[in-house]
DNA sequence: TATCTTCTGTCAAATTCATGTCATCCCTGT
DNA sequence: ACAGGGATGACATGAATTTGACAGAAGATA
């Protein structure tokens, strides 16, 4: 994932089942410099929807899986649930448009629609999500090097391991949000419903152990999982 | 602003010199919690556009001053040029919509356009703008996020146990509604129907004890259960 | 109003249950 | 085979839940 707004170095994947829309756009977007990538069906695009996409234009209608089942699938995917999408619809229904973006889409779009239009939008949001968010997160003094698979406290290197890398990213992005352990199980241990839920504990550990001070905001829900908080002693009354 | 999706604490610029279009819409916010404030002109708009503003909704037709001029003046001060603004326009000219996003608008909405929309648009904006998304349910000063599992009053952590949090939200997702102590026991102890009815008192009476002077909200609804109620001492109906 | 009956509030002790932790085993890639 | 990370099961620990007894409140009866 690129890390300037330099048409040459982002990707973009257009996604549409009417090979003259994905032609025509396809140009217009490259004569901005973009790499465009083509996908024809639902399941063409989830296999092309790599991390190194920058964005997606997807439209809903699409034969084997409509666009709204794509983007729920690529929000559930940690390496994708980032990229930002824009929908294309024949259809302009309220209720259409409406879903789209509480699945998460940054934009909507309803053809008829220029080529024009959607360059335009493709570097608006372009613009505001992949531009100016670094890949990093930073939180207090802990620093989450997303490209590098590394996270480092007060400039010093943690020394994770993948899973605990993809544990800490995943809370850290989801701010006091609660997990079940099952929960974290399927979204970081993708394919395991053969592990047990002790498992998540102890990564749990070994990651606190790592952060030393700063585990205070990695917090145990009880009867629940865990939560990331940035502010510690959220969890007791005065 | 505002850091969490929790839409009492956001607050919403809605500029239009169409009173009737500012109402309906500023109805629609309201009615999803948000804090709305209403500008009619251009110099309103800059006036009331504080850095406590979470969005400004836009409309490009204004007397005094329009939209494209606003966003430009608002982007060139520190304290605004952040702000995501969503424009709203009754042109539909393609030029139009490319120069707003041009300057940095976040959304483009033509009109005629339903109010559900631009909330949806504006929920849109707002979760991508780095805010994330968390359903809450709010009672006067009482604040349950059901995501984080965690209830707030007064903005202070009530430090409930799971099963106080899963009676509260309950009774407050059924205000008024009373339930027996076996209902209770059968939609939160899911297991459980060996289990005495004097541990949902028990819970009760916990629960009570962290909610302070918010207790009596709670009900005991004598020879039945309990119940949640808005406003104290409801004995009579509306 | 006085009395009886039933239901609820409360408390502390007992018990259950979730989590933290550790030692060990397993798997994968070198 | 070896090293390193991951998974697991057994335990200890302590928090949360449950329970039973009893006092007190609310209703019912007359």
């Amino acid at each position: 994932m690129a890390s300037t707004f330099d048409p040459s170095q982002l990707h973009i994947l257009l996604v549409d089942d009417e090979e003259d829309v994905v032609e025509v756009v396809s140009h217009f977007l490259s004569q901005e410099g973009f790499n465009v990538h083509k996908a024809y069906t639902g399941r063409e695009a989830l296999e092309k929807a790599t991390p190194d996409v920058d964005l997606i234009v997807l439209d809903i209608m699409l034969p084997e899986m409509d666009g709204y089942e794509i983007c729920k699938r690529l929000r559930s995917r940690v390496e994708t649930e980032t990229i930002p999408i824009i929908f294309l619809s024949a259809k302009d229904e309220e209720d259409d448009q409406i879903q789209g973006l509480m699945l998460g889409a940054d934009a909507y779009l309803t053809k008829p629609v220029s080529p024009q239009v959607i360059v335009a939008h493709v570097k608006a949001v372009l613009r505001r999500s992949g531009i100016e968010e670094s890949r990093t997160l930073q939180v207090n003094n802990l620093t989450i090097y997303e490209d590098e698979y590394r996270a480092s406290l007060d400039g010093k290197d943690l020394g994770l391991t993948l899973t605990e890398f993809e544990l800490v990213r995943y809370l850290v992005r989801h701010p006091r949000k609660a997990f079940t352990r099952q929960q974290l199980l399927e979204t970081i241990w993708k394919d395991a419903m053969m592990v047990t839920e002790r498992t998540v504990d102890a990564h749990v550990k070994n990651l606190r152990e790592k952060l030393g001070s700063f585990a205070q905001h990695i917090q145990t829900v009880r009867g629940v999982g865990y939560r990331f908080v940035q502010e510690k002693g959220a969890d007791s009354e005065e």
